[in-house]
DNA sequence: ACTCCTTGCGTATATGGTACGCATTGAGCG
DNA sequence: CGCTCAATGCGTACCATATACGCAAGGAGT
């Protein structure tokens, strides 16, 4: 039997990859798969992954609690299923785009996008990519560089860092507890005016005394994401380069 | 009064930054906060995060469950204070030391082994860091660019780069579940050898075939690391020499 | 109309976080 | 030397949550 590593998988897998059995005839369903994954998506993204649990999903759903565990079989299995079919689809690129600079950045701009609409996939992808919607971003991720000189392990590497970069950045970003009457990012930045002693953190005291934890007028949220993310593609270039020319 | 600030905070952050009023007579205190965290982060290393719970972290001490709430606030309060300890004091620099590149490649790394001894951190940072240890590592960090040309802002952004990376890489380190009788990376490169269906993820296909999974014999574990670090680390180089000739 | 499979759900249990209040104890004071 | 009082330790109880188990309900195919 070719398939018996799905035994050990959770069951939200092989329902992923359409391994699981064709119903047949019965009660008509109420609910579906796909009406429980939207709307305890849509709970997570409305107030938060700690106000998920099955109990408000049923409410939310208008069915009992435990009719959920018909189509999932746990609230681990259920979140699988979220983190696969949160992200929708990735950008499609050509296999071997002439431009893999501005495709990587269209991805992670885009990958960026999906954290911050979806701020608890950052909290919950604890495994390595294993759903076929997350499959279908690192294999796009890896098209980006299909014109590129690097080997392929390289270019899994300079995937995997920039995956890293979007997901940490994001995360950064949405986790800034907001004070009241205050935008997010003037609560951190006087609490850091406060906290950052420059005796005991010079560098850091120097960093806010230059204002970097300012709000700038005019400066659009994921400007320093921008920011980062062109340092990073400034190393892939060298990568490139250095391939290039061996 | 100038720390109004402190009254919209956690508890633990208070406490952390010595804000805590002193106690004066009483019951001599059989339990201090010290052992409740080193015994929280000793029951999270050894079982993991989920196996965190006040009752059973109570039988480890001896003690009865919520006699804890005497010297934490509440789970969160004491999850605040076991971020704060584990990592431990960072590498020390000068204030700007002359090799930014070995000093941050050191920083690094040393926060990769922390990473990878308490697997927990990187689920439970989801707040910007805020007190003194996690300060002390991001001022560690700043000092190590010093001695380079780039502004303060530029410098924040590379370490919260960096950071990014060294908590990803870490994070999908830790998190491949490893089968029985094989190792981590041996499962992950099975099951992805089954699912890279080459017409439907096609440069996965070809990462896969080229071996980028398999793992090589004589590999230490954090090769893959130091490999995108410097990546990584040759974009801050692009940077700074950008900055040293403006 | 009968049958049987599948779905929906009520009940019950175990686990976990924590509010509340009382008992305990030892330091300082009279 | 004993009293006082504050701070500690902890027992009880309550609520939220996940979920095992088994029965009821209802439609598809015969």
């Amino acid at each position: 039997m070719p398939d018996d590593i799905g035994n050990e998988l959770p069951h939200a897998l092989n329902v992923l990859w359409g391994r699981a059995k064709p119903k047949g005839r019965g009660r008509t369903p109420a609910l579906s798969l796909e009406r429980i994954v939207a709307a305890a998506i849509a709970l997570a993204d409305e107030e938060g992954l700690a106000a998920l649990s099955m109990a408000r999903l049923a409410e939310r759903l208008g069915c009992a609690p435990m009719s959920l565990y018909r189509h999932v079989a746990g609230k681990d299995d259920l979140q699988l299923f979220m983190l696969a079919a949160a992200p929708g689809p990735p950008p499609e690129f050509d296999t071997a785009p002439a431009d893999w600079r501005g495709s990587l950045t269209r991805w992670a701009v885009e990958l960026f996008d999906v954290y911050l609409r979806h701020p608890w996939i950052a909290q919950l992808a604890n495994s390595p990519p294993m759903d076929p919607g997350q499959l279908a971003w690192l294999d796009a991720a890896l098209r980006s560089l299909g014109g590129t000189p690097l080997d392929p392990r390289a270019r899994f590497s300079v995937v995997m860092l920039v995956l890293h970069y979007v997901r940490g950045a994001a995360q950064l970003l949405t986790s800034i507890p907001a004070g009241p009457e205050k935008r997010a990012d003037e609560t951190y930045a006087a609490l850091l005016t406060e906290l950052a002693d420059p005796a005991r953190f010079p560098a850091l005291a120097h960093a806010v005394e230059a204002g970097v934890f300012d709000p700038r007028a005019g400066a659009a949220p994921d400007d320093d994401f921008r920011a980062g993310l062109d340092h990073l593609l400034d190393g892939v270039g060298v990568a490139i380069e250095r391939a290039a020319r061996a």
